[in-house]
DNA sequence: TAACTTATGGTACATTTGACTACAAGTCAG
DNA sequence: CTGACTTGTAGTCAAATGTACCATAAGTTA
């Protein structure tokens, strides 16, 4: 792991991410342990500071993946924090990320300040330091809001993936059955699935198509006022 | 934190605000000339700098007030812009925040470094300094996003208003026309909005039936997964 | 080969949408 | 008073969409 010491913070401005792990039915959050400074020990949203010379974007990348060793994820800016006296010692405003990923495609690999990264279901989150409680409920609440609009969910499944692994994710985020032949349907008359030429293999019964989710058809289409409704 | 940082400005953040307003049914968004500064002379957001005894929020208020005169209104957060080189002469990140207003209701007393303060209609908006036009660009595009999912925009109307009147706030908002029968069908369905016995007064024209809405109804229907579109 | 599993495509009906029409209720000019 | 004019309100109808099914395809396993 390479770390970019040479540049400076700035030192009233951080990040902290939130990463949402769906893994059976169940939200977790991803906490890394501090190895150092004013809250040594305890369990934390993987944050840090943001430098002179990267985007806040970018900053929030290095951040997670000097932490936690998670890296190539989307992550998404929720919001900006800046209470006078969510920092202890001074004044910091924290601008919070989030991101909803599978946890089994990723190892976890402590690192920087932190001791160590683990998955916390969203029931034994424990007490965590500054405003982050607050910060998570925040990124919770936003999103059970985004899944609904939004085709937030591809990023848990592989990249090529079946229509009924599609299925059964919204399914289960939404927690109801849905009818087959209508979601498939439903699915490719919105046309961000592109069909790849291939087919599931392994599988004692027919094999499934492959479908992957094209980014760019999406985007185009909520430039036009495209809705997403399930 | 020290008492000589109090009222000091943090150089490195800056807070933006979007204040969109309903008239005529346009969109319109305030602007203010800058009369110092790198920009002075152009037309750009409302923006200043976050200090240390402030929470971002209130930092927002007390900048819109005090370049443009309008004061009470609720700010809400857009979100953070922090490209490395969205600021000219050195690093600035800057928080937006966005408020939908009637502009009637408020007087513009442009002070502090402003030389005046002005409402444009959308489509007339000039070219802004910095990365304004593009902060522009994502509130429009969020307002338009909010709309369609959640029945903001009542706090324009008075309370006790007109299907039409309400018609012609979605027109303004969306920026297209609607049909007058299908968006009396399609809102009444949604069972959000209660008829008072009352009717349109000073008109000279039939008198139109007057509605208001009943965020009772209206939240009873969202927790069992209703949505909003239109 | 028969039995079984999932994939995929279709059908029939109900509901919703969007464009348009008709008429109601009130104002205003003459 | 009358007829032109404005906006409100209700309805029609075809097209699009949603929903609950059914039928067949394509492969696996015993």
């Amino acid at each position: 792991m390479k770390k970019v010491l040479q540049n400076t913070t700035i030192d009233t401005l951080s990040i902290d991410c939130l990463i949402f792990g769906f893994k059976k039915n169940e939200l977790d959050i991803l906490l890394v342990q501090h190895g150092e400074g004013i809250s040594k020990g305890k369990w934390a949203l993987p944050g840090g500071w943001i430098t002179y010379n990267e985007s806040i974007d970018k900053s929030a990348s290095r951040i997670l993946n000097d932490l936690t060793g998670v890296s190539n994820i989307y992550l998404e800016q929720l919001k900006a924090f800046g209470g006078v006296n969510r920092y202890p010692t001074k004044r910091v405003i924290t601008i919070a990320y989030y991101a909803l990923v599978k946890p089994e495609n990723y190892t976890l690999h402590p690192g920087f300040t932190a001791t160590d990264a683990k998955w916390f279901r969203l029931s034994e989150v424990p007490h965590l330091p500054y405003d982050h409680n607050m910060i998570l409920l925040e990124g919770v609440k936003y999103l059970k809001h985004k899944v609904r609009h939004e085709p937030i969910g591809f990023n848990l499944l592989p990249k090529k993936f079946t229509l009924l692994q599609l299925q059964q994710l919204y399914e289960a985020i939404l927690d109801k059955k849905l009818d087959k032949s209508n979601f498939r349907r439903k699915l490719l008359k919105m046309n961000f699935l592109e069909a790849c030429k291939e087919k599931q293999t392994a599988v004692s019964h027919r094999a499934a198509g492959l479908f992957q989710f094209n980014k760019r058809t999406y985007n185009n289409l909520t430039e036009k006022g495209f809705t997403f409704e399930l």
